[in-house]
DNA sequence: TTTCCTGCAAAAGCTTTGCAAGTAC
DNA sequence: GTACTTGCAAAGCTTTTGCAGGAAA
């Protein structure tokens, strides 16, 4: 992605283009790894000498803010060891805005269901259920997230 | 829920029963209302004076291990403040183990889906495209979650 | 020049831990 | 008696905030 792009969707969403934010945009579309503020902040860390991690979670939170990414968190003790307790795990971030699924197999590692699979699952929800849901619960459904926690078996083609 | 059928089941899952582990379990199973450890905390302190925070953490980690509740979280920024950053929200438990479907209305109240409906939503997930998902990401899937979020209408029935 | 952003340090909120005293079995 | 729990205080981690200097528009 060049300067000039990134400069244009943060100016387009209201947000001025500093040489921070458009590193740790460009850090976060770049991957697919999902990661922590600690860890973008280690990603460009090294482009950025002086950077703060407190610059790192208001520049994210801008980015949240204006729809440029999405925030979420691991369910507790997913991914860990299962004789320990967890100490609290750090929210994760994703530059990929639009609905969909997350895999969360060993190791806690986080995958996006290609959008393929993911609307298929989401059709499959039979309307008629969501429609009773909501009139027995008294609610307008916003969102219906799902997530799939799975163990690898070493095969995936 | 009487002392002795406390006594039980905490025993039944390898815990000893000390008297503040069976007023948390007892409080947590007479809720429906997914409390936080601060929120069990205010539940039972007047009924154990010198009871630590602390304690109620342990014991509902211990809890957790043995199957006795469930840990989750509440997602980043849902029933909050939309202008506002969130301050971290603390985990929820739940004494109802089986598998069932959350539903987060305003405010970040958190309500159980009726056994039926959720039931009816999972059973929805077309089969072909959870084994097709397994043979693509390389995955043996065990669990899938669901969520849903939803404004509240008023006319609840 | 006005407004917003950054970096630092400090603070806040949630959760865990070390340890000595106490309790369950 | 032995092993596990409790309570307290302190620490740990993630995340936010106050503020002064700096950069973007």
């Amino acid at each position: 992605m060049t300067d000039a792009r990134t400069r244009s969707i943060l100016e387009r969403h209201g947000l001025r283009c500093t040489r921070q934010r458009a590193e740790i945009y460009h850090a976060l579309v770049s991957t697919s790894s999902h990661p922590t503020a600690e860890e973008l902040f280690g990603m460009v860390r090294n482009r950025l000498p002086g950077l703060s991690l407190a610059t790192v979670y208001n520049t994210l939170d801008a980015f949240v803010r204006r729809g440029l990414a999405r925030k979420f968190a691991l369910p507790p003790s997913v991914g860990e060891d299962p004789s320990a307790s967890a100490p609290a795990p750090a929210a994760r971030y994703d530059a990929d805005t639009s609905e969909h699924i997350h895999l969360i197999s060993d190791h806690g590692k986080v995958r996006d269901v290609p959008p393929d699979l993911g609307r298929r699952l989401i059709d499959g929800l039979p309307p008629d259920v969501l429609d009773e849901l909501e009139r027995r619960m008294g609610v307008s459904i916003d969102q219906v997230r799902i997530e799939i926690s799975g163990t690898s078996t070493g095969r995936s083609c």
